[in-house]
DNA sequence: TTAAATAATCGTAATATTGCGATACAATAG
DNA sequence: CTATTGTATCGCAATATTACGATTATTTAA
């Protein structure tokens, strides 16, 4: 007990539920904020620029990264983070069906 | 420590956190669905179409409440849910703003 | 090679989420 | 009033998340 039943459910419920966990942390929207912000991508730069310690804001990447959203690329000792695009709109696609699955049926409730 | 440093990040980004956050488990995302599905909206029919317990989806709906994402209407012995239309487009212009931010600057990585 | 800089990972602690059974509560039916 | 129905809440257990300091790579600079 405890763990999430992700079985008992679509594949497709789960991959809307997993970007939104994604963006489930005011740190990694404001991540991502900031990789769209900067053009290019940064890399350690974004720990000077959010009140998380460095291997807080690793995990975050590391999290985001799972997701698909961003990539890393290594450049010598630093690593720039930039939005995965390709998954990027996956992620807003699914979304945005979800929440446009509601005006196609303008339901008034009870 | 472990709690998450809401404080230290700006509302608006929590407000999407927040918003990520109630459609974070598959659970959700499918409650969501059937009260779309069924323009009216339905109450205890959710238990018998997910397989969770009854104690499990009430408070998956406790949830989407605290969200603002859903309403519930008392009706007799039975409870009524349904979207919450305001508070769902509120979070679909934010999640939406955030999605599009992105195509406003196409940068392109490293 | 050694030192410095940068980022990832490990270990740990605090807190939050998920899930369920049992119970409590509210409204209707009889 | 009492029984039934439908839902919410409580208490608990399992697991997941968040955060940080310390450590461990890894790469460049000296």
């Amino acid at each position: 007990m405890g763990a999430t039943k992700s079985d008992e459910f679509s594949v497709k419920d789960n991959k809307i539920a997993g970007y939104a966990k994604a963006l489930a942390h005011p740190a990694r929207v404001a991540i991502l904020k900031l990789l769209m912000k900067r053009q290019a991508c940064i890399c350690g730069d974004i720990v000077d620029e959010l009140p998380l310690s460095q291997s807080t804001i690793s995990q975050h990447l590391k999290e985001l990264k799972a997701a698909g959203l961003i990539q890393g690329d290594v450049e010598g000792t630093k690593v720039c983070y930039c939005i995965d695009e390709k998954e990027w709109h996956a992620a807003q696609e699914l979304l945005m069906g979800l929440f446009t699955t509601y005006d196609a049926s303008k339901g008034k409730c009870c």
